[in-house]
DNA sequence: GTAATTTCTAAACCTAACTTTAGCTCAAGC
DNA sequence: GCTTGAGCTAAAGTTAGGTTTAGAAATTAC
């Protein structure tokens, strides 16, 4: 019964220099699941030092809070992910990283090839690639230089 | 005079595909200086579309509003960007472009590095490196895995 | 046993980059 | 000259990932 006490907020907050904010709010997002002692407060266990240091690295490889809990559920809860858990997880993580880098090297590609161009128009240029949105988070169709997709036609701003 | 009378804020919309929200936005932001007709409606200049245009860009390159109002200031106001007026700008983009794909492959090497360890603490596990939060945009100081940066004292909270 | 520290909840606030809404005016078409 | 569409302002809403605040209750320290 090593486990009963559990460990408080801070204690988990002191061990990962997350704020405690930080903490309830992941919670209510559903990545961690404390129970409460007789008084209400919440009690952890202590391998949700790992959970939270999981998060802390998934966040820096650029995975959202939502993201992050599907990795969390292939995660048997409470404990420490052993090397094949983490095995299985960083191929995802891999993949996102190389797609990142990749459509940074290709926007640096066309720059490279602009350089001097100062053409700016759309679509002659290749600085501004619609298709590379995952570059960043684009929203919807936007057509560059005064140039729309189909000849002399204008996009259409609806909806 | 080819250009006494200018373009409605609708026209630019239709050109960039930006929401004419957006646009008004730019001119909150200091972006763009419109002027106004008699019936207090703005007016600009057609080379706006390529100062939109100019936004968008820098955007995808992961600017900020701030930032690329910067370079806009560099730009002489109503005109095209030259070539020169191009080169010049393209060298920050690319800087930013060559740190940002730096990061991410740093980042990768440690993945690599890490794959199937299981590790996951801090200082042993590279994948957590505060070094570099150029990757997203960390806050504070954060230690993981349960291991403080000096070894046994606790992370300090305050301020 | 009392004081100080933690923790609790709910709600408001924060940044960035916009969008939406409401209520009104301007401009353009016929 | 009237209707409709475009434009106007100010303020509030949106998303993500949290932080801050306020007031109360629990826990710990002495």
């Amino acid at each position: 019964m090593a486990k009963s006490a559990g460990v408080a907020i801070g204690y988990l907050s002191e061990r990962t220099g997350l704020a405690v904010s930080a903490i309830r709010y992941y919670e209510a997002q559903g990545l961690l699941e404390p129970w409460r002692n007789a008084g209400g407060q919440r009690r952890f266990h202590r391998a949700d030092i790992r959970r939270l240091s999981f998060i802390m690295i998934a966040q820096q490889f650029g995975f959202s809070l939502p993201e992050i809990r599907g990795f969390l559920k292939t995660l048997p809860g409470g404990r420490t992910p052993t090397p094949e858990d983490w095995a299985r997880i960083s191929t995802s993580f891999r993949d996102h990283l190389d797609s990142r880098i990749k459509t940074l090297q290709k926007m640096r590609d066309n720059l490279d090839g602009c350089i001097g161009c100062g053409c700016l128009s759309l679509p002659k240029c290749r600085l501004y690639n619609p298709q590379d949105q995952a570059a960043q988070k684009g929203k919807g169709p936007r057509y560059l230089m005064g140039d729309s997709p189909e000849t002399g036609k204008t996009p259409e701003k609806g909806a």
